[in-house]
RNA sequence: GCGGGCGUGGCGGAAUUGGUAGACGCGCCGGAUUUAGGUUCCGGUGACUCUAAGUUGUGGGGGUUCGAGUCCCUCCGCCCGCACCA
């Protein structure tokens, strides 16, 4: 009996040695043979790694080590989106410089991560910080600028007062900074942009090419972008009404065929039109300006109510001079989608009716429901906003909502009542362009230098990068380098004389858009990337991260490779063509009487079953159980992975992991599970001990019966190899469709199929007998199709099976499909639809042989009763069912 | 409000995509080993009737089909995303 235990911890230090020695996860450049690109999304630097990271790697790495065996020249790097926030407020609370406290954080994650045995190539380690990544990003800005890729506007921006900077739109998630958690405030600034809507449509429709995309983040980036068709409008105004210089107003609709249902027009409070015609209205005036006050106040948000002022204006109706409709300046009108007013129509919309309602303003239907009569239909308190008829609307009655669109565009694009078509077809988009300035010190700086006679003057390229003074203090709030005392200061390149720096850095985000094409060749430092590797290595094959970057961090690389397109720095559209997005680890809550938090190591459980419950670890006192809820410091319910590897080693902390739950769920971590995982780790390390000793022909203490000529296959060795295969055939196919949980089962079943296999033989078995010889095979592909989970105990378990080298560089063994392939197969027999009996057949048996079987089997006779038999239904290799 | 997803034993979850529901694991029950606990090994484990053989069973109801966890309709419950986008 092989009764050693495994000791996890030091075999792992062994083969993270061996591996590191060798270089066996190094990536060549210059490999011939086909690449494949696993990255897991990198991590940020915040000192510890936690049980997300674990999962997250865990997974990147069965993928990286499984393509690997097949012969892949597989690149897997690791990263560091190290420029950000946090750093900054650590050097506020604790007076470290935010590039110690970075790199310090990132050598002790770097070496939790080494502690994991992620077949990583750690030489093409980047960090975003290090001015050798953000010169190329430097590069790529005034290369973008040159491509007319970013522009500098004022605009009304996101302000997080709590970060004292500003966010992009994508960034702020109910009304409240995506970091900070702080209400966003609306203030007007000069900022930078990349013209990410220049790519809008492409980025559209280019989703519907990622078919190895989870649908619901390809629908969420098609929401985000937002694109509608629609028409804009001119609305002429009755000049006896209208400000001076004012003649006509352009409304947005995707609704034309609505147009004689038209009540009002409405435009934005920051419309140009609101504001002269307020210039002589007081009460207007005051509207505008409560308006831009309540914009983002809570109150305003929530209530939401509809409120508008009339103008004073009359607009003619494009399709009738004659008739008049009042302007008004509404709250619920947004400056910056479509043209910033719209025409009202109350009775097929919502937001027009309930404004409609509250001004007494005329509610016409125009579309009639089908099977509604024209005469009597009316709007009550609801919209109709689907599908019918036109009615009440002169030329187009009778149309469809389709042709009645047609036709008015027709009309308007021909109409030529001034000299110019009264209306154009028109798309948009919800997409904004990615405001990129941060008011921070912790980022990549703009390099951009602004002179009073140039006006905005580029960094010559030479002079990259611009680095980051290192003497800044974190003393008051705002961004140091606004008031460092020399940095800013700086001749212009083009005249000489006095300038000043840009002090605004880079959302984070962009360093975190190209980091993939920089792993291809983190080496070159006369560019961001050498394009001839880059698009050798790209796109990434498989992507691995959180769904809550389904939009950001997502859109935004698709957004960069495009742009590093058009400046030559890469040659392909789409970043990652393969993305699984992982659920999060979560845990049990604890809570005392008093309400606290309590942590995991706190508390210990008592009992199982419905007796389980938790009690205080130093009184025995008992405590709740709370919600099962995602590991955060405030719910203390977190688990360190440095404890667990610490107790039971990184492979059963990755199996653990990988186990049970599918890999796109939440996985719960509890403590039952991870001592489950560590038992089998036990289990499989004996398991192949002593299959490593029958193989050889050991001694198992009992008379031999097995025949010695190796000529001869038995029974018992066929079927050992039969289990193998078949386990290696499920794996291979569950492997590549990231089904994780499934290839545990299957190594479960191989481990039991084995150890039932051992249990039955009863004698010796001879060196070199089939059965010998079955079992070495069946260790072995036990061994490699665990190997990518639980790397190092496959190491260990190799050299115990006597194999030359490491199993992490072995070849994928071949899997023996004709042997799996039984002879006879077990059909079951379903009278009326339900299992009665089960019948045996040649694997090539007819359908008509099934039938003779079936109606002559004894169980199938007696349920029958003599009835006759309407019909049989022969599904080959599935089932039988016979109708009666 | 709009859009999307999900609902299977005590629990996490399988189910070849319309073909034996509950693979595999956790937990539980029983047995063996052990001085004992733990470990390990073997067996059992949806529910109901239990000797047999059955009956029933995938959130509820209805439908299509020889056959439905899977498809359709409807209701209930939970989760996620977006949210005045004209």
């Amino acid at each position: 009996m092989f009764t050693d235990r495994y000791h996890a911890s030091e075999a792992e230090r062994h083969w993270q040695a061996v591996w590191d020695e060798a270089g066996t996860f190094e990536a060549s450049n210059d490999d011939p043979r086909r690449k494949y690109y696993v990255l897991e999304m990198f991590p940020y630097p915040s000192g510890r790694i936690h049980m997300g990271h674990v999962r997250n790697y865990a997974m990147g790495d069965v993928v990286a080590r499984y393509r690997r065996a097949r012969g892949f020249n597989v690149i897997h790097p690791m990263g560091w989106d190290a420029f950000g926030m946090p750093a900054e407020n650590a050097a506020m609370q604790n007076k470290t410089h935010p590039a110690a406290w970075t790199y310090a954080n990132i050598a002790n994650m770097r070496a939790q991560l080494k502690r994991m045995g992620l077949s990583l190539d750690w030489r093409r380690e980047v960090a975003t910080c290090d001015p050798d990544y953000y010169r190329h990003q430097q590069r790529m800005f005034l290369d973008f600028l040159d491509a007319g890729l970013v522009t500098r506007k004022k605009s009304k921006v996101n302000w997080d007062p709590a970060d004292h900077t500003v966010l992009a739109n994508e960034q702020v998630i109910d009304v409240r900074g995506w970091r900070s958690g702080a209400l966003v405030e609306q203030r007007e600034l000069v900022q930078w942009f990349f013209k990410i809507t220049d790519f809008a449509e492409e980025l559209l429709t280019a989703l519907d090419g990622l078919d190895e995309w989870p649908e619901k983040v390809r629908l969420m980036q098609r929401n985000w972008i937002g694109r509608s068709e629609g028409l804009t409008i001119r609305w002429a105004l009755d000049p006896a009404t209208t400000p001076a210089g004012e003649t006509e107003l352009r409304a947005y609709t995707t609704r034309p065929d609505t147009l004689f249902g038209a009540s009002f027009l409405a435009v934005a409070p920051d419309h140009p039109l609101a504001s002269s015609a307020a210039a002589n209205r007081p009460a207007l005036q005051a509207f505008i300006e409560e308006c831009r006050r309540m914009g983002t106040s809570v109150a305003a948000l929530e209530t939401a109510e509809k409120k508008g002022v009339d103008t004073g204006i009359r607009a003619r109706h494009p399709l009738d001079p004659s008739w008049e409709l009042p302007v008004f300046v509404a709250n619920f009108i947004l400056m910056d989608y479509g043209t910033g007013a719209i025409f009202g129509c109350p009775a097929h919309d919502q937001r027009d009716l309930d404004f409609a309602r509250l001004k007494g303003l005329p509610v016409v239907p125009v579309v009639c429901p089908p099977g509604a009569d024209p005469e009597s239909f009316t709007i009550g308190a609801e919209a109709f906003v689907e599908d019918g008829r036109l009615i009440n609307s002169r030329f187009l009655d009778g149309m469809t909502v389709p042709e009645a669109k047609e036709a008015v565009a027709a009309r308007l694009e021909a109409a030529d009542l001034a000299g110019a078509p009264q209306a154009e077809r028109q798309v948009n988009y919800k997409l904004r362009d990615w405001g990129i300035s941060r008011q921070r010190y912790w980022g990549c700086p703009i390099p951009v230098i602004h002179c009073a006679a140039c006006g905005t003057v580029q960094v010559p390229r030479a002079d990259l990068p611009v680095t980051l003074p290192e003497d800044v203090s974190f003393e008051e709030p705002g961004n140091p380098l606004d008031r460092h005392p020399t940095w800013t200061h700086v001749a212009c390149p083009q005249c000489g004389a006095e300038a000043r720096r840009e002090t605004d850095t880079m959302d984070t985000f962009v360093d975190s858009s190209w980091y993939f094409a920089r792993f291809t060749d983190p080496w070159i430092a006369e560019a961001p990337t050498d394009p001839k590797i880059a698009n050798r290595f790209l796109p990434v094959d498989q992507y691995i991260g959180g769904i809550e970057h389904a939009i950001l961090h997502l859109l935004y690389s698709r957004f960069f490779t495009r742009a590093m397109k058009k400046t030559g720095w890469l040659d392909i559209d789409e970043p990652f063509a393969g993305l699984f997005t992982q659920g999060m680890v979560v845990h049990e809550t604890y809570r005392s009487p008093d309400g606290a938090w309590l942590s995991p190591e706190e508390i210990r459980i008592e009992g199982a079953g419905a007796e389980r419950h938790a009690v205080l670890a130093s009184s025995g006192q008992r405590v709740e159980i709370g919600a099962i809820e995602k590991m955060s410091k405030s719910k203390r319910n977190t688990v360190d992975p440095d404890d667990i590897i610490e107790t039971y080693g990184a492979d059963t902390a990755r199996w653990f992991m990988l186990s049970d739950s599918p890999p796109e769920r939440d996985v719960i971590w509890t403590e039952e599970g991870v001592q489950a995982a560590g038992k089998f780790v036990q289990r499989l390390w004996r398991l192949v001990g002593e299959l490593a000793t029958i193989a050889a022909g050991g001694d198992n203490g009992g008379p031999r019966d097995e025949t010695g000529d190796p000529s001869v296959e038995t029974l018992a060795a066929r079927s050992v190899r039969k289990a193998a295969h078949r386990a290696l055939i499920a794996v291979e196919e569950d492997v590549e469709r990231l089904r994780f949980n499934r290839c545990v089962a299957h190594v479960h079943e191989l481990a039991n199929a084995l150890s039932a296999a051992l249990g039955g033989v009863e004698a010796p078995v001879p060196a070199a007998s089939p059965l010998a010889r079955a079992f070495h095979e069946a260790a072995a592909i036990l061994v490699q199709i665990f190997a990518p989970f639980m790397p190092h105990l496959a190491e260990s378990c190799w050299s115990t099976l006597g194999h030359a080298g490491i199993v992490s560089a072995a070849p994928w063994p071949t899997a023996d499909r004709a042997l799996v392939v039984e002879d006879t197969i077990t059909l079951p027999v379903q009278i009326n639809g339900r299992r009665r009996a089960e019948i045996t057949v040649a694997r090539d048996a007819t359908v008509h042989d099934i039938e003779k079987i079936v109606l002559q089997n004894d169980s199938v006779l007696k349920v029958l009763e003599a009835r006759p038999v309407r019909k049989v239904i022969v599904v080959p290799s599935r089932i039988v069912n016979v109708v009666v």
